[in-house]
DNA sequence: ACCCGCCGTGTAATCGATTTCGTAGCCCTC
DNA sequence: GAGGGCTACGAAATCGATTACACGGCGGGT
């Protein structure tokens, strides 16, 4: 592949002449067309590589995600990558699967790859490598999940007005024996979403005791599946579920069908998160929409701010209730 | 960030060694020992891309995907980055989003940022791009689908073993009136199975008239509704129907939801590609279930043979039937 | 007419690693 | 004891770009 150099000496000119023409510092005329000619003939293309290594600029951003195959992540990945792009910056992806353990390990080679800055939806709790990572001072930006002890900004939604919309709306429907299904133990954004919403449903005299607050062991369908379950052998079961996860919800629709119960008849359910599926589900889910693409888009510019060395504070969207018929309610068109 | 100089001189060697012990070249006892508490010390930690301009080796493959937000293609894409991982390279993720113009911005932009290989399940047809990427000796391998007039492997199923045993299934279910969604028109993917499920059905003397294949204009689920209305429309609607994409699945169980009408009783559907939703819906679907972790893995071997100048052939790999109860027949346990 | 400053360009240093080549020291053999 | 082969290591070239600095020429101000 054609460097700098062939086109320096095909244009007759200085390796340095061809850069400045390239990168639009003092350009002239005559030069500046031969040296164009010569790049368009020979087809060159800058490396990247040495670029990066000169200016200590790769024009990369890296983001780790903690489960890429949910739903909910895929499409804040989607949105990270497209206002990236948007800004001219690459993305590199790496997938946590829940485990905290590859985390460090996606952490610690994108730090070796000198990225420009770095987004982070973190799995598990904490995270050794986070500190490295601020301590290196390369560019940081939660994602989603605070952690606590980490110097960087957040950015996520904030679930309150929604959670207090929706105990508002499981009082209207009558339903007075609500449960929530959260995230193992421990996570902050679990602890939350279970506060907010006990308090919002004491605000309409509903309890929400502790027998019917289910951890699930982890993120996935079979966890959701199996606190409900322990939910349904209550000797009074709940008349309205909560999942705050998307696939923890689908693993209780499962256990739900497999009972013959129904939805909304028997119990009513609402998920956290509203991926598309859930409009396709019979009966369409009623859900607390996060502003995901507005978070992807949130998280960059807040990343870039960083890198440029602009304050950056966290920043908190608004999640908002979409009430659809898993509820009782018919939507309202 | 320290880098190799400050190692060198806290260790009191030259460069050279530094990097010789970090490679595992000659190494010895007492100088080394000094070295790696120097490196210890520091916390250095040896600059990617530094390396890479010198090596011409970035250790990172490229992977451009049709569309991101696809669950099929994000299981693609998980399994790839795992694979890859696995065999010490980072991955570079582009969604084209099925635009071929964003496609080969991002097969540019991977280029310029001298990726050692790259993956592509290429968007809409053809593409110039891909051309060139051939001509600049990348490494290239085309994942799932086929670009015709590039020379390079491609790893994707092999559909026709599971599309025989479906026009079986069916026939066996006394179906007679099949119906098959298709991808716009063109795609050698669509072809391939529309053919295919053709003969398979004729063989059991069932026909697949051109009134029953449609052409969605996406890969949408929008796409799936419209054509799957236009069958319901016709005077003898089809009662079994196939729609190659999960999405476009998606969109015909709306329609046939909007219009009271039963899977299987009134319709039986069947979906290609397994992705975990579908047994969660009500009914469970049954599926064409494309091996797609595999297919990941065996991309990136592919991948890494061509890096390695070893042959490297295509491979198919036998996608199967998976019978739900989305046709009528109960699971066979 | 002289000097100053600017413009366009070339020369060379630089980024941080790897790798070739050269050399000093050592052991071994004849 | 001289020569040959190894080993361990340092000096310096190299990858391909950017950029600080130097310099020649030219225009304008006094």
């Amino acid at each position: 592949m054609a460097n700098i150099k062939d086109v320096a000496e095909r244009a007759g000119v200085s390796v340095a002449t061809v850069s400045r023409v390239l990168n639009g510092n003092s350009p002239v005329a005559e030069t500046r067309e031969r040296v164009l000619a010569a790049v368009k003939e020979l087809g060159y293309r800058p490396n990247n590589v040495a670029r990066a290594l000169r200016t200590a600029r790769t024009g990369t951003l890296g983001l780790v995600i903690s489960d890429l195959t949910n739903p909910f992540f895929t499409e804040l990945a989607d949105a990270v990558e497209d206002a990236a792009r948007g800004l001219g910056y690459s993305l590199v992806i790496g997938n946590a699967g829940e485990r905290p353990a590859q985390q460090d390990d996606y952490i610690r080679t994108l730090l070796d790859r000198r990225i420009d800055g770095l987004l982070v939806s973190s799995a598990g709790t904490g995270s050794a490598m986070l500190g490295e990572v601020v301590a290196s001072g390369t560019p940081l930006v939660l994602l989603d999940r605070t952690v606590p002890g980490i110097d960087a900004p957040c950015v996520r939604a904030d679930g309150r007005a929604a959670l207090t919309d929706l105990a508002a709306h499981l009082a209207a429907l009558g339903r007075r024996r609500p449960a929530i299904i959260v995230a193992p133990a421990g996570t902050p954004t679990g602890d939350e979403r279970l506060e907010r919403f006990r308090t919002a449903l004491a605000d309409h005299g509903i309890a929400l005791p502790d027998e019917r607050v289910g951890a699930a062991p982890d993120l996935q369908p079979s966890g959701g599946r199996r606190v409900m379950r322990d939910f349904l052998d209550l000797p009074e079961p709940p008349d309205a579920v909560l999942a705050t996860d998307n696939l923890m919800a689908l693993g209780a629709m499962d256990e739900l069908r497999a009972r013959g119960l129904r939805v909304p008849d028997d119990v009513a359910l609402v998920v956290y998160d509203d991926v598309p599926w859930f409009a396709h589900t019979d009966p369409p889910l009623t859900a607390i929409a996060q502003p995901t693409r507005d978070l992807g888009r949130a998280a960059v510019q807040t990343l870039l701010a960083r890198i440029e060395g602009r304050p950056a504070p966290s920043v908190l969207l608004p999640a908002h209730l979409v009430p659809r018929r898993s509820c009782g309610e018919p939507p309202t068109p």
